[in-house]
DNA sequence: CCTACCGATCGGTAGG
DNA sequence: CCTACCGATCGGTAGG
């Protein structure tokens, strides 16, 4: 006997009353829109659960759809997972891209791109970069190019203001293990981080900060 | 139509010529060798693809059994997880304790702990700790709290050389972030890092030590 | 987007 | 530890 993932009802009966959002017809024009819900339930879930612990159905449950129908919208499971990753990164990629645009000097900068990825990686609703750091096996090989490719883009970013810093002497080295070691740190913060912990975003991206660079000098 | 996970074969035909290791019945007192094989190669298996993505079936043939036989071992699938992690971090907090008792002086015994950490965690055999550090999410929650309570003494070794770095002016700060920070950089590596790739164990720990603390004077 | 369904696979078990 | 098997579930599809 398997352990059940999550009730089970008898087929022939609709599900009449329960918490989640209507079930039913899409009125035209909302179809996007429920595309849109659909990434973004699949990213919490996914997170939650990984991508190979989250059912299809489980998806569909949770924006109010019958077991089959979010094949309307996707053509396979891991076409979710891509969609998921993808807007994800489109996402991050603007808001780190805009922190290097403002050409704020290097200490200041390296402070906002730090808030900016601890927001997406850590705040309520981005659930896409985790999902991106922790399902990353379960991508097939052609997706993963299409990923790695926006990926090395963020990794760019960030060399780039490591460069500033080590420039700035603020740092002692801007090598790539560099880039590596501040990234994963961060990164790593998924794993241990609490919404309802003594430390909030803003504070972390401070202690972090002090941390790599020293403390600030006045 | 479901894409297959493992060549299928006729049930009534034994598997005759195979690359895996010998199938038939285990000759007595290797019953606790072949457990070991078992917790071995799950580990590589669920580092690989994952806990959800790994079926009993690919550890049992991965070591030479038929598809029921692990369960003659392992009452559940969530038995051997909990095993490849108690296990793995068993070993590494025996490593990890003995650096600490070896009276090195602060960054020495910074560097012998990174050194012993990135062996457990990146040497080629050592899957344990990738498992345990990327499969979190299916352990039970009974299991979760085995867990812990080993993954915390494993912390409280490393709080101990923080706070020794600290005294000895090697580090600013030596608050619980500042020990995620430095164990989140380094166990991120198992995302990055290649054992075919540019930096050996040894560099990648040396750097590691010259990037937390600056340059070792001279 | 629902209904109704399929083939494949999965974790696990009885009995030897 | 193998043989033979079970019930449940899963991703996905045809047809409306």
């Amino acid at each position: 006997m398997q352990p059940k993932r999550s009730d089970r009802r008898r087929p022939s009966v609709r599900p009449a009353a329960r918490a989640a959002p209507r079930p039913g017809r899409a009125r035209p024009g909302e179809e996007a829109n429920r595309r849109g819900e659909i990434v973004r339930a699949a990213a919490r879930l996914f997170r939650e659960k990984g991508f190979d612990g989250t059912t299809v159905r489980d998806i569909a449950r949770a924006v109010g759809m019958r077991s089959g129908s979010p094949f309307y919208h996707f053509e396979t499971k891991q076409d979710i997972l891509l969609a998921v990753m993808e807007e994800g990164l489109a996402a991050g990629l603007e808001a780190t891209e805009a922190v290097l645009a403002a050409k704020l000097p290097p200490r200041e900068k390296f402070r906002a791109l730090v808030r900016a990825h601890l927001e997406i990686l850590l705040d309520e609703g981005h659930d896409f970069i985790p999902v991106l750091l922790y399902d990353w096996r379960s991508l097939t090989r052609e997706n993963r190019a299409k990923i790695v490719a926006l990926k090395d883009r963020y990794d760019a970013v960030w060399q780039q203001v490591v460069r500033e810093l080590r420039r700035a002497g603020l740092l002692h080295t801007d090598s790539p293990l560099a880039r590596l070691l501040v990234l994963g740190a961060i990164n790593f913060m998924a794993t241990w981080y609490r919404r309802d912990g003594a430390l909030g975003l803003d504070e972390i991206a401070d202690q972090t900060v002090d941390f790599f660079l020293g403390p600030a000098k006045r």
